[in-house]
DNA sequence: AATCTCACG
DNA sequence: ACGTACGTGAGATTA
C-alpha cells in the first residue's frame, strides 16, 4: 500500500472521457500543426489537461475512454440524435490517432466499446471501482455524468475551455439542483438537453423539472400525478409529453453495465515517459517536459512496478567529489575497492559512482591552472573497482570494453549494461543513447551522470524481473555484446585486388551503358535520378508507367521489367542500375572502409530493430549480394586470411521451423520431422496433390505463400509478389489455412494477445509492443496485425541464433581452438579458422546451433568452407 | 532531411 | 472503400 500524507488512502481512479474532452480542446484552441500538415490543436489542448490533471490528482489508476463510431444501445431509439451530431471537423478527425497513440505508449488503456459511449463506459469502471472500494474520478465535458457522483466518485467537469473545472460532488448536486445525483435523470426527462438533443417536455424548465422531482422521487411519480395533482398549463404539458418524458429519461440514463471489462493490473498508471518517443515523433515537442516532470512524479508517487517505491526508497547520495589530478582520483577508488556496485561513464569528464552513494568526477579536459588529465590515467586510477566482486554499470558494456582493452584494462565481475536493458524493456525506443535513458531520472547531473546509472540500473533490475525479461536481458543480450565486441575486432578480410579489378569492369560496363542510354534517349540525363528517368520513359518516350510514388513516376525493378518490351533503352537502364548499385554501395564503400590490417571491421548494433534481430553498419555486412551472379562476384572478394579458411553455417528454414514449433501445426511438424521439402510439401498440400506431382510452378507459388504467412499475410501482398490476381491469391490462402489449421489459430491469437496486452512475445519472453494495434486507422492497425503475426517468429528465431552465437564463442574458447566468430546473417554464422582446424570448427557449429534449444521440430543448419564466402554453398 | 531505390535475411 | 506483405542499412538525388 502506498502511504500519501499520513495515512493510507483509498487508491484513486481516474476515468476521462476523450471524446468529448477532444472536442472542448478542439473548439477551445486555435488550430495548430506541428509543420508537417498535421493540426495538433486538440491534442495539445487534450494531452495539456490530462498530464496536469494527473499530476495535481495523482491518481493510482487511468483509462480513457473513447467512443466507437456505430450507433449507441442508449440512443438507437431516438434516430434524431445521431442526426442532429454534426459530423467530426475533418481537422480533428486524424487527431483523435495521434492521441490514442501517445495514451498507448503511455500505456494507458483506451476504453471503448460497441455500442456504448464514453459516459457509459465512465459509469462501468467507476461503479466497479467503488465495489473494489477504489475511488474514481471522472473528468467529462458532459453534464450527463453528474448523475454519477457518489460517495466514492466524483466529476470533474471541463466548462467551456479545457481549464475551467467544476468538481461535482453529491453535495454540489443537492445544492444546485435540490436533487440526488441519481434523480437528475429524471429532471432531465422533465427539461430535456438541448446539447444533446434530448427534447424533454416541451416549456418545463431546470428549476420546475428539479421541484417537481424533489418532490415526488421519480419522474414516473411526477408523470402518474399529474392529472390529480398539477392544475392549468403545466398539467396539461406533462400529460400531453409522457412519452416524450419518459424518451428522454431513457436517453439521458448513463449504463452502468456496459461490455467493458475491468482490468485492474492495465489501468494500473505506470511508466508514462515512455511515450517521449511518440511526442518526439508527432513533434508535440511542448507537451515533453511536461510529460517528463509527470514520468517523475508518477514515478515517485510509486505507481511504477510490483514494488511501489516511496520517497523512503529513494537513494541518499553523499556530495560529489571533484578531483582534478588521477592520483586523487585514485585514492579515492582505492578505499573503495571492492564497492557491491559502481557505475562509470567516460565524456566530458569522467563519472563515478557506488551504489552505497558515494560520487565523484575528474574533470579530463583541464584548464589554464590544471594540465588535461589523460583518459587512460583516469581509466587506470579507478581500476581497482573493476573486479569480481563489484557489479560494474555502464552504458554499453561493448563499448566500455573496447575503452578499457585500448589501456590493458578489462573487467572480470558482473555488469549491469543500460542499453542493453533499456532494450529488452522496450525495443522500439528511438534514442538509446545514455543522456536519453537517463532523462528520467530524478536528479540527474549531466556532467556527473554516474550517480543517476545506478538508480536507472535498480529501476531496471525491478522491472526486468516483473516484465519476466531477465532472462532473455542475462542470458541472451549481455554476454552477446562481448562475443559481438569480438567479432567487429577479428573483421572480415576482403580481396582489395580482386575489388579494384571488379571495379575497373563495372566502370567499363557504367561507361557503355551510359552511352547507349544516351543515344537512344537523344539526350544527357542523369540516370540516377528517378525523376529525370520517369519523365525520359514515360513523357519523352510515352511508354505506359503511370504514376505510382507521391511525387511522381515510379521507375523501380518491378516498373521497368513490366515495361522492358516496349523499349530497347529499359533493359540497358535495368543493367545501369545494377552496375551502378555494386559498384558504390560495395566496391566503392568497401575500399574505402577497409582498415589497415586489410579487413572490414564492421559494427554490430544490438538495439537497433524492433524484432530483436541484430543489424550491422559501416559498413553494412548483412546486405552482401548473393542472389545474383555478378552480386556473388563481390561476395568472392570476401576471404580468409594467410592460411585460413571459412567455415559458414546458416540454419535451414529457421522461421518456418520456429512457426511449425510455437503452432503447434500438425502438419507442419511432420512436414519437418520427416525431413520434407517444406515449400514442396505445401504446394501438395495446398494444391491436393501427392509430393512427387508437385510441378516447380507450384512449389514456387508455394514458397511465396510461406513466405507471406511469417510476414503476416494478405491477398494483395501475395497477388503483388507471384503475379496473380487478388482473387486468387485470397484462395490460395485460404486454402493454406484450412491445410493448416494450427497456424491459422496461431496467427488469429498472437494478433488477439498484442491486442490485449499491447505486446507480443517470442518464445524466450522477448516483447515487441505494438501501439499500432490500438489505431483506428485501418492502415497502422493492419499494419499492427502483420507485425503481430511475424515478430514472434522473427524475435524467436533471432533469440536462437543469438544463443547459438554466445554458446559457439564460448566453445570455440573452450576447446582452445583459434577459431573466431567473424559475421553473423541473421540466420548464418560464419567462422575463420586455420586451416587445420576446418573440420573441429564444422563439427562444433552444426552441434551448438542445432543443439541449443530443443524444439518439437528438429532444428538443422547446413555447414560449407571455402577460401572465399562465394565458395561457401 | 526526406525520398526513392535496392542489397540482404 | 480502402491499400499492405516482415525486418534492416546505404547511396544518390532532391528539396
Amino acid at each position: 500500500m502506498v502511504m500519501k500524507g499520513d495515512g493510507p488512502l483509498a487508491e484513486k481512479l481516474m476515468l476521462v472521457d476523450g471524446h468529448s474532452l477532444m472536442y472542448r480542446a478542439f473548439h477551445a484552441l486555435p488550430l495548430l500543426d506541428n509543420g508537417e500538415g498535421l493540426y495538433t490543436n486538440a491534442v495539445y489542448g487534450f494531452l495539456g489537461m490530462l498530464f496536469s490533471a494527473i499530476a495535481q490528482e495523482r491518481p493510482d489508476y487511468l483509462g480513457v475512454a473513447f467512443d466507437l463510431h456505430g450507433p449507441t444501445f442508449r440512443h438507437a431509439a431516438y434516430d434524431q440524435y445521431k442526426a442532429n451530431r454534426a459530423p467530426t471537423p475533418e481537422e480533428l478527425r486524424p487527431q483523435f490517432q495521434v492521441c490514442k497513440e501517445v495514451l498507448a505508449a503511455m500505456h494507458v488503456p483506451i476504453l471503448s466499446a460497441e455500442g456504448f459511449e464514453g459516459d457509459d463506459i465512465l459509469g462501468t469502471l467507476s461503479r466497479e471501482a467503488s465495489e473494489r472500494g477504489i475511488d474514481s474520478l471522472l473528468i467529462t465535458g458532459d453534464r450527463d455524468s453528474y448523475q454519477l457522483a457518489g460517495a466514492h466518485t466524483t466529476i470533474l467537469y471541463t466548462k467551456r475551455g479545457i481549464t475551467d473545472t467544476q468538481r461535482v460532488t453529491p453535495d454540489f448536486v443537492r445544492d444546485q439542483y435540490g436533487v440526488e445525483p441519481v434523480q437528475l435523470i429524471d429532471v432531465k426527462g422533465r427539461m430535456g438537453d438541448k446539447s444533446d438533443n434530448i427534447p424533454g417536455v416541451p416549456g418545463v424548465g431546470e428549476k420546475t423539472a428539479s421541484k417537481l422531482v424533489a418532490q415526488y422521487g421519480t419522474l414516473e411519480k411526477v408523470l402518474e400525478t399529474a392529472e390529480t395533482d398539477q392544475k392549468g398549463a403545466l398539467r396539461e404539458r406533462l400529460m400531453g409529453n409522457k412519452e416524450m418524458a419518459l424518451l428522454s429519461k431513457k436517453l439521458a440514463t448513463i449504463d452502468r453495465h456496459a461490455a467493458v471489462v475491468w482490468d485492474q493490473a492495465a489501468l494500473k498508471l505506470r511508466d508514462v515517459g515512455d511515450a517521449m518517443p511518440v511526442l518526439d515523433q508527432y513533434k508535440l515537442k511542448s507537451l515533453m517536459p511536461k510529460l517528463r516532470q509527470l514520468a517523475l512524479s508518477v514515478d515517485a508517487n510509486g505507481a511504477a512496478g510490483a514494488s511501489p517505491r516511496t520517497t523512503e526508497d529513494e537513494m541518499k547520495w553523499s556530495p560529489l567529489e571533484v578531483f582534478e589530478t588521477a592520483e586523487s582520483l585514485a585514492n579515492w577508488a582505492n578505499r573503495r575497492a571492492g564497492a557491491d556496485k559502481v557505475a562509470l561513464t567516460v565524456g566530458a569528464n569522467l563519472s563515478v559512482a557506488t551504489g552505497a552513494g558515494e560520487q565523484a568526477a575528474l574533470a579530463l579536459g583541464g584548464d589554464l591552472l590544471t594540465p588535461d588529465v589523460p583518459e587512460g590515467d583516469a581509466l587506470r586510477a579507478v581500476a581497482p573497482l573493476l573486479n569480481e566482486k563489484t557489479e560494474l554499470v555502464v552504458h554499453s558494456i561493448k563499448a566500455m570494453d573496447a575503452l578499457l582493452a585500448g589501456y590493458g584494462l578489462s573487467h572480470p565481475g558482473p555488469v549491469h549494461d543500460l542499453m542493453l536493458s533499456a532494450y529488452v524493456l522496450s525495443a522500439q525506443r528511438k534514442n538509446f543513447d545514455l543522456p536519453s535513458l537517463l532523462a528520467d531520472e530524478p536528479g540527474c547531473d549531466a556532467a556527473a551522470p554516474a550517480a543517476a546509472m545506478i538508480q536507472l540500473s535498480q529501476r531496471q533490475d525491478e522491472q526486468m524481473k516483473q516484465d519476466a525479461l531477465t532472462s532473455v536481458y542475462m542470458d541472451m543480450e549481455l554476454p552477446l555484446a562481448r562475443v559481438l565486441l569480438s567479432m567487429e575486432r577479428e573483421g572480415f578480410m576482403v580481396d582489395a585486388g580482386e575489388l579494384r579489378r571488379l571495379g575497373e569492369n563495372y566502370d567499363r560496363r557504367i561507361a557503355e551503358l551510359t552511352s547507349a542510354i544516351y543515344a537512344h534517349a537523344g539526350r544527357e540525363l542523369n540516370i540516377n535520378s528517378p525523376k529525370q528517368l520517369g519523365e525520359l520513359l514515360f513523357d519523352q518516350l510515352g511508354l505506359q508507367g503511370g504514376k505510382k510514388t507521391k511525387s511522381g513516376y515510379s521507375t523501380d525493378a518491378s516498373v521497368l521489367e513490366d515495361i522492358q518490351d516496349g523499349h530497347a533503352i529499359v533493359p540497358l537502364i535495368l543493367a545501369y542500375r545494377k552496375y551502378a548499385k555494386l559498384k558504390s554501395t560495395y566496391i566503392d564503400a568497401l575500399l574505402r572502409l577497409r582498415a589497415q590490417d586489410g579487413r572490414i571491421h564492421t559494427s554490430f548494433d544490438q538495439v537497433a530493430t524492433a524484432t530483436g534481430r541484430i543489424s550491422s553498419n559501416e559498413p553494412n555486412l548483412q546486405n552482401i549480394p548473393v542472389r545474383t551472379e555478378m552480386g556473388r562476384e563481390i561476395r568472392g572478394a570476401f576471404v580468409a586470411g594467410e592460411g585460413m579458411r571459412l567455415v559458414d553455417a546458416d540454419y535451414s528454414q529457421i522461421e518456418l521451423r520456429v512457426l511449425a514449433h510455437m503452432s503447434g501445426d500438425e502438419v507442419m511438424c511432420e512436414a519437418f520431422r520427416l525431413g520434407q521439402d517444406i515449400h514442396q510439401r505445401t504446394a501438395a498440400e495446398v494444391y491436393g496433390v501427392s509430393l512427387d506431382q508437385v510441378t516447380k510452378d507450384m512449389r514456387s507459388a508455394a514458397k511465396a505463400v510461406n513466405f507471406g504467412i511469417v510476414y503476416g499475410i494478405s491477398d494483395f501482398g501475395l497477388a503483388r509478389n507471384i503475379g496473380v490476381t487478388r482473387k486468387e491469391a485470397k484462395t490460395f490462402i485460404e486454402r493454406y489455412l484450412a491445410r493448416y489449421p494450427g497456424i491459422k489459430a496461431f496467427m488469429d491469437g498472437c494478433v488477439a494477445e498484442g491486442k490485449l496486452n499491447g505486446y507480443v512475445k517470442t518464445l524466450f519472453g522477448r516483447r515487441r509492443y505494438l501501439p499500432e494495434l490500438q489505431s483506428p486507422n485501418y492502415n497502422i492497425r493492419a499494419f499492427g496485425e502483420r507485425a503481430a503475426m511475424n515478430s514472434p517468429i522473427q524475435g524467436t528465431a533471432a533469440d536462437i541464433i543469438k544463443l547459438a552465437m554466445v554458446r559457439v564463442h564460448e566453445a570455440l574458447l573452450q576447446e582452445g581452438l583459434r577459431a573466431r566468430l567473424i559475421l553473423q546473417v541473421h540466420d548464418e554464422l560464419i567462422i575463420e579458422c586455420p586451416e587445420a582446424e576446418v573440420a573441429r570448427a564444422k563439427a562444433l557449429l552444426l552441434r551448438e546451433m542445432e543443439g541449443v534449444i530443443s524444439l518439437s521440430v528438429p532444428l538443422v543448419a547446413d555447414v560449407s568452407d571455402g577460401r572465399n564466402w562465394n565458395e561457401c554453398k
